[in-house]
RNA sequence: GCCGCGUUCGUCUAGGGGUUAGGACGCCGCCCUUUCACGGCGGUAACACGGGUUCAAAUCCCGUACGCGGUACCA
C-alpha cells in the first residue's frame, strides 16, 4: 500500500488538510504502507513563499511523518511537481498522439465571451465541453497545418482532455459505494495551462501513477473531478486506485470552513495558528481523528499508536461534519492533564522565566501541579500570577462581597498564630488552621476566604493548604500581613 | 440552472428490518470539596418530510425538501 498527501503551497496548512494526511498517515502505519508527501507547486500565481516550510513543520508538529517527499527520496521522486515537468508533456503529448486531449488557442477573453454568449438564467455557467469546442479555435476545429504554424509561431495554447459524450463513468469510492457520471457532463478540462505548466488533474494523474499510489484519499471537494481522472487513467491505459472522498469539515454553523468564514466565527483555520494558540498536539489530532471517523464503539480518546491500530476507512463517514471548538477544547484539556508536570513546566520554563524571574525549577512544578486540572491551556499558567508573585491587587467583587470587618484581625491572628509552626507541611498547616479557629471558637468558613484573598487576591483557586505550602512560611505570613494594609 | 454527495439529540456519532434509539461534547442538577476545578452520579435532547416494500422500517426502495461540494488556464 502506498499512500500520499498532495498539499498545495498556496497557503498554510488547512485544518481539512491535516486530517487528510492524518487519514492518509494512520492507514499507511496500520498496514505496513508508504506515506508519501507530495507538493503541488503547479500554480505559480497563487504560489506563498513560506508555505512548504510551514506544512512541513505543521506535519512534524503534529507527529506526522512523511517516508517518501522532499529530502527523502524513495525511489520515486523528485516530490515537487515543478520538478517533474519533462514527465507532464510527455503524457501530454502521448494523449494528444492517441487523440485523447487536443490543442486550444483560444484566449481567456474568448473563452469569456463564449460563456457569456451561452449564459441564461438556466444555464449560468456554460462549459468548454463536446458542444461548445466545435465553436472554438482548437485542433479539432482547424486543419493540422494550421495548428502546426500557429505552434510553430509560438502561440500560446493550452492541451485539454477529449471527452466524448454518450458514456457512464463510473468508480468505487471506498466511502460511498458506486459513483457514476454521464461523460457528457464533463467538461473538456484544460490538462496543460498556457504557460506550459500541467493543472491539477494531469499532474495528479501521472503523479500517482508513477508513484504507484494505490489508495487515493482526499477531501470531497475532489469527487466532481474523479471522472475526468478516471478517464485520464483510462487514455494512459492505467489503473485507477482505490479512491476515498472524505466528508468536508465545516464551519460550526455548517458553512464552509474558509478563512474569512472562520474568522469571522472565531476558529482558527490554519494549524499553525492551532500551535501558536497553545494547543496540544495530540489534542488536535485525537479530535480531528474523530471528525468523521469513529472505532465502531465508545472510545474517543486516542494516543496516535491507538489511533493507528484502530483506525480504517470502512469506518469513515459520508456527511459533512461540522467544527465544534468546545470539543477541540475538552480534548486538549484532556490531554494536558495526561502529561507529566515535569514535563508542563519545561514547556512553560521560558516564558515563566520571562515573566517572573527567579522561579525556581521546584517551585514551577509544584504549581503545575497545583494547577493542571484548572487549566485549558499548559499557557495559562502565566496568569495565575499568584503563585509567582505577591498579589498587587485582590478581586474588587469577592472583597466587597466577602471581606468582612472583622477579617483584619482574623487573618492578623492567624498570621500571628502560623509564626510559630516549625515544620511547613500540608499536615501541619491544615492541624494549625484547625486549631486556630477552635481556639477562637469560629466557623472555618469565616476565617478560609480571607486566607485565600491574602495569598492570592483571587476568589477561588488550588487548596489553601497546598498554596501556603508552595509560598513558605516567611512569604505566606507576609501577604497575609500584605493584605490587610492594603484592605486597610 | 446543471452534475454529484449527503441528512439520527444544538454538535461529533453508535445502531443497517423487531432497541426503553446507546455514547461523547455542551447545558442543567446532585455528590465530592467549607474555594474553583478535576472526578463520580443523574437529567435535557434526535431518526428531515411523503409515499411504498414488509407481520414489522431509524434501518430497504422511490420521491420531495433541505444542506454541502463542483461547475477555473485554482488546487
Amino acid at each position: 500500500m502506498r499512500v500520499r498527501f498532495a498539499p498545495s503551497p498556496t497557503g498554510y496548512l488547512h485544518i481539512g488538510g491535516l486530517r487528510t494526511a492524518l487519514y492518509n498517515f494512520l492507514l499507511a502505519r496500520k498496514h505496513g504502507g508508504t506515506f508519501v508527501l507530495r507538493v503541488e507547486d503547479t500554480d505559480r500565481t497563487r504560489f506563498v513563499e513560506d508555505a512548504e516550510a510551514d506544512i512541513l513543520s505543521s506535519l512534524t508538529w503534529a507527529g506526522i511523518q512523511f517516508d517518501e517527499g522532499p529530502g527523502l527520496n524513495g525511489g520515486y521522486g523528485p516530490y515537487r511537481q515543478s520538478e517533474r515537468s519533462t514527465r507532464y508533456a510527455e503524457v501530454a503529448n502521448h494523449l494528444i498522439e492517441h487523440e485523447k486531449a487536443y490543442i486550444a488557442f483560444d484566449s481567456s477573453e474568448e473563452i469569456d465571451a463564449l460563456k457569456e454568449r451561452l449564459r441564461t438564467p438556466e444555464n449560468p455557467s456554460p462549459r468548454y465541453d463536446h458542444e461548445t469546442r466545435l465553436s472554438m479555435s482548437n485542433s479539432l476545429t482547424m486543419s493540422s497545418e494550421d495548428v502546426a504554424r500557429k505552434v510553430a509561431a509560438g502561440e500560446e495554447y493550452v492541451v485539454r482532455l477529449l471527452v466524448t459524450p454518450g458514456s457512464q463513468i463510473k468508480f468505487t469510492d471506498v466511502i460511498r459505494g458506486e459513483v457514476e457520471f454521464d461523460s457528457a457532463t464533463v467538461d473538456d478540462q484544460v490538462l496543460v495551462k498556457s504557460d506550459g505548466l500541467p493543472t491539477y488533474h494531469l499532474a495528479n494523474i501521472v503523479d500517482d501513477h508513477d508513484m504507484a499510489i494505490t489508495h487515493v484519499i482526499r477531501g470531497e471537494e475532489w469527487l466532481p473531478s474523479t471522472p475526468k481522472h478516471v478517464l485520464l487513467y483510462q487514455a494512459m491505459g492505467w489503473d485507477v486506485p482505490q479512491m476515498a472522498h472524505l466528508p468536508l469539515i465545516l464551519s460550526p454553523t455548517g458553512g464552509k470552513l474558509s478563512k474569512r468564514n472562520a474568522d469571522k466565527q472565531g476558529i482558527p483555520v490554519s494549524v499553525s495558528q492551532y500551535r501558536e494558540a497553545g494547543y496540544e498536539a495530540h489534542a488536535l489530532v485525537n479530535f480531528l481523528a474523530m471528525l468523521g471517523w469513529n472505532p465502531g464503539d465508545d472510545r474517543e480518546v486516542f494516543s496516535m499508536e491507538e489511533l493507528i491500530e484502530a483506525f480504517s476507512l470502512e469506518r469513515v463517514g459520508q456527511s459533512g461534519v461540522q467544527f465544534d471548538l468546545q470539543k477541540l477544547e475538552w480534548f486538549n484539556e484532556h490531554w494536558l492533564r495526561s502529561r507529566s508536570d515535569s514535563d508542563i513546566a519545561d514547556e512553560l520554563e521560558t516564558s515563566i522565566q520571562d515573566t517572573f524571574s527567579d522561579v525556581s525549577r521546584e517551585h514551577l512544578v509544584e504549581a503545575v501541579a497545583l494547577m493542571k486540572d484548572r487549566l485549558s491551556f499548559a499557557s495559562d499558567l502565566l496568569e495565575a500570577e499568584y503563585l509567582f508573585r505577591r498579589p498587587s491587587s485582590y478581586d474588587e467583587k469577592s472583597v466587597a462581597k466577602r471581606w468582612k470587618d472583622d477579617s483584619p484581625v482574623v487573618l492578623a491572628a492567624f498570621a500571628d498564630s502560623l509564626e510559630s509552626v516549625d515544620e511547613w507541611t500540608l499536615d501541619k498547616l491544615e492541624e494549625a488552621l484547625q486549631t486556630f479557629v477552635e481556639i477562637h471558637e469560629m466557623g472555618m468558613g469565616k476565617i478560609m476566604f480571607p486566607i485565600r484573598l491574602a495569598l492570592s487576591g483571587q476568589p477561588s483557586g488550588p487548596g489553601l493548604y497546598e498554596m501556603m505550602a508552595l509560598f513558605g512560611k516567611d512569604e505566606t505570613i507576609a501577604r497575609f500581613r500584605a493584605c490587610n494594609d492594603a484592605l486597610a
